[in-house]
DNA sequence: TGAAATTAGTGACATACGTCACTTTTTGGC
DNA sequence: GCCAAAAAGTGACGTATGTCACTAATTTCA
């Protein structure tokens, strides 16, 4: 199904952080993506699969979960509004998922194959420029995340979190955080209990 | 001091990854950069500066470390040859540097300036790209690393080092390893005795 | 080359956090 | 609205790793 540029103001606004393009643009660089609806629960990437396309979030919430050997899950990014997500490796670099990711509420994605978002650099120099600025983005907030690891113990961690993004916390599960901050459910809600 | 095309055969080999360029382009690339070379122990980049270069390793190896509050020395970042460095926040987004970049051998480095890679960027699309293709690469890679904190407890992180990067843990103290690990020296000497 | 500084190793002890086992609360489908 | 399943809370206990204090080895450079 094709998106209709009157059903993507949000998308526009978020390509208008890194560059300037008119609505004639606009259309036409939609063409190159397609909606996708999911169900809660369901999986958008499953671990194994290959990963032909990377998603934009019109509405919803996503986790994206590795699980390790032992059977233990690490969350290592969460999507709501206006975010993308992928297995960026297997995307990237045409290999085997290691994440799954599966939506945590109803969503609603704009989902771009890898053949077409080459296409779109290749067509608009603008775009190239765009995901460039995008990735440089991902990059330092991923190194962040890292630093927080490197220099916070786990409660401070989740109150980090807390503070960061008090709204997404309550859309998500305890068990969920407690995935994502690299802690156990059982020291997670010791935290909680203490204030 | 500008560079040569003959003095930086590695660095065309570094683009040549994403990228086809002829020796003239190639010529006119190398005009946005410059030469900077570091003696042991010179610092590159220091917390609090503004960072208006990034540089590319022609030769040596240099650490990015955070300092945290409490004096603890964290390593974001080693960079051997052909790797590029900066602090990537402060860089991107104008900002002041919260990471030291030091020397720990004699470096020569190909420097570009922000405005350099933006001019860069935008006379060769092909330069957009490849910096696209280098940022979501950079971006699996601190994922990798991320994954292995959230996964590995620190002795396997310490044998994953080794394995992966043999060569340049000889190149690097004990200390340092320790403080790209995430654990003390202490912990790290430990595990060199148990084997 | 010799003194000072830095790095590395090691034992004793403290503690944050994981694990296990169990109970209580909440959620979701029929 | 009820029942099963999932999530959340909690106490007891074990363990990996940090901290401190000290010694030994190595590096630096005057």
């Amino acid at each position: 199904m094709k998106p209709t540029p009157s059903s993507c103001i949000d998308f526009k606004k978020h390509l208008d952080r890194f560059i300037e393009i008119n609505d004639a643009e606009f259309g036409q660089i939609l063409e190159y993506f397609s909606i996708k609806k999911l169900k809660k629960h369901q999986l958008l990437v499953r671990a194994g699969d290959a990963v032909h396309h990377t998603y934009w979030t019109k509405s919803g919430l996503l986790t994206s979960t590795f699980t390790a050997p032992d059977g233990k899950e690490h969350i290592i990014q969460f999507a709501d509004e206006a975010c993308w997500i992928t297995d960026q490796n297997a995307f990237y670099h045409q290999a085997k998922a290691i994440f799954n990711i599966a939506a945590v509420e109803d969503c609603e994605l704009l989902s771009l194959s890898f053949e077409n978002r080459e296409k779109l650099c290749a067509a608009f120099h603008k775009m190239e420029h765009f995901f460039r600025k995008k990735a440089n983005d991902s990059f330092t907030k991923q190194q962040k995340r890292l630093l927080t690891y490197l220099t916070s113990d786990s409660q401070q961690r989740f109150e980090l979190l807390l503070q960061e993004y008090p709204k997404l916390m309550q859309r998500l599960s305890k068990k969920t955080l407690a995935a994502y901050l690299g802690v156990s459910r059982e020291t997670l809600s010791r935290f909680t209990k203490k204030g």
